[in-house]
DNA sequence: CTATTAGCTGCCAAAGTTCACAATACGTTT
DNA sequence: AAACGTATTGTGAACTTTGGCAGCTAATAG
């Protein structure tokens, strides 16, 4: 079990890695120590909420790549599906994936694969996987293997996240004031500008001011928009 | 190096728990084998946004967990504080923490720990810590023994949120249709009932029927109200 | 001292939302 | 066959938000 040195080899490594490319390599390097071909890493904006864009990044075969990014996958892919709703690690084989995404897959040496999800605060999705052709993984190995594969994840993370997080939002450096904040919290709990001139003791017009602020700031069409914007990027 | 056995052992036990506290007890002896005298999980629920609620598992001794609570000190406890922003491990010692919390802390025999955050998509903050009283966290301890704190954070919260959240928040089996979902999403980008119903090809009152559906469903005072609950509680 | 930023307030009209009162249609379950 | 859930549409009154106008105070950084 020569688990720990790369562990610690991959820590540096990502602390030094100048951009996405670089830290796939790495990535791909401690793959192939785990016994695997590939590995792959998915980022999923949070916003917006009816088409979220995605960033991917694999050494997967680069014909895979496009049919999958052509083919809009990500919305079917099961193992997006998966991470959508749980952090929990996923062990698979294409064979369960009945669909021509699984026979896709498979053509393009996609065999057996183990993935897991970490999200942030701003609900950036990031998806995992290493990827194998043959052989399928066993539970021992799976015991073996997952605490190391779940810190990879993190790891993977934190370093794709941030080369690959301003290219899906423009907007990381808007600031709110405090006042702001808090009138746009309590909007978010329902209240209406009256309502929270007389919790904040302010006149209404003020209370619409600091909203009309943030509509500006956030470039939102509305409250509603700017409010889900500001808890989704976790401005508030 | 026995850290891999007890993970097999860590894992069968959490499938087996019945309650937070056996649960805690599990944790407190894997805690115990990796070489810390206390464990403590914190969960923080989401919404309300103005006063979120959270509920607090550890074996520190009982008059601090009264005064962690008494005092609100979720609020100021620096490692709170970084965990509502990051999931990065946090190695922290409790001289660094120069306020009454800190001093309080220590009295009660806690003096360095190693905490991580995790979240999931309903945003439900949980903050597994370890900690011991007097020796240190070396640079070495923390490579050796991260990739498997790392994955007892996220047994624990797998745990504890099972058996915590239903207790944090009231409307956990809330179900709204698929057209409320959709009509919700456009809500949630800003887009106004008239417009919806141009893209949805709608008349304007059938939006309009479906957001007052919701309304009443989430028991929420208005759409913006609406809109964060669902986008929150990961509903859309 | 001046420029800037945060915070506060007024008015008014147009646009959008909320909440009553409804009715009709389709498919599934009982 | 009746009941239920989902989806559709209508009207009108009361309320809320949005966007334009303009002016005030207080703190603070250059």
């Amino acid at each position: 079990m020569k688990i720990q040195p790369w562990l610690d080899e991959q820590w540096q490594s990502l602390l030094t890695t100048q951009n996405q490319h670089e830290l796939l390599q790495h990535l791909v390097k401690a793959a192939k120590l785990l016994g695997f071909d590939h590995c792959s890493f998915v980022l999923r904006a949070p916003y917006p909420l009816t088409a979220p864009k995605a960033l991917l990044m694999s050494n997967y075969p680069v014909v895979w790549q496009q049919n999958y990014q052509a083919n809009n996958y990500i919305y079917q892919d099961p193992i997006m599906l998966h991470a959508l709703c749980s952090t929990s690690p996923l062990r698979w084989s294409v064979e369960q994936f009945k669909s021509p995404f699984g026979e896709e897959a498979l053509a393009h040496g996609i065999g057996y694969g183990w993935s897991q999800a970490h999200y942030n605060t701003q609900r950036f999705i990031g998806v995992f996987s290493l990827a194998r052709t043959l052989e399928s993984i066993s539970a021992n190995e799976l015991t073996e293997k997952t605490p190391a594969l779940s810190w990879l994840t993190q790891l993977a993370y934190a370093g794709f996240y941030a080369f690959m997080a301003p290219k899906l939002t423009m907007d990381l450096n808007i600031k709110l004031t405090e006042r702001e904040k808090e009138v746009l919290r309590w909007t978010a709990d329902g209240k209406t500008a009256g309502e929270i001139a007389d919790i904040l003791i302010l006149s209404e017009r003020t209370v619409h001011f600091h909203i009309n602020n943030v509509l500006t700031k956030l470039n939102a069409a509305n409250k509603t928009a700017a409010t889900v914007q500001a808890v989704v990027l976790g401005l508030i």
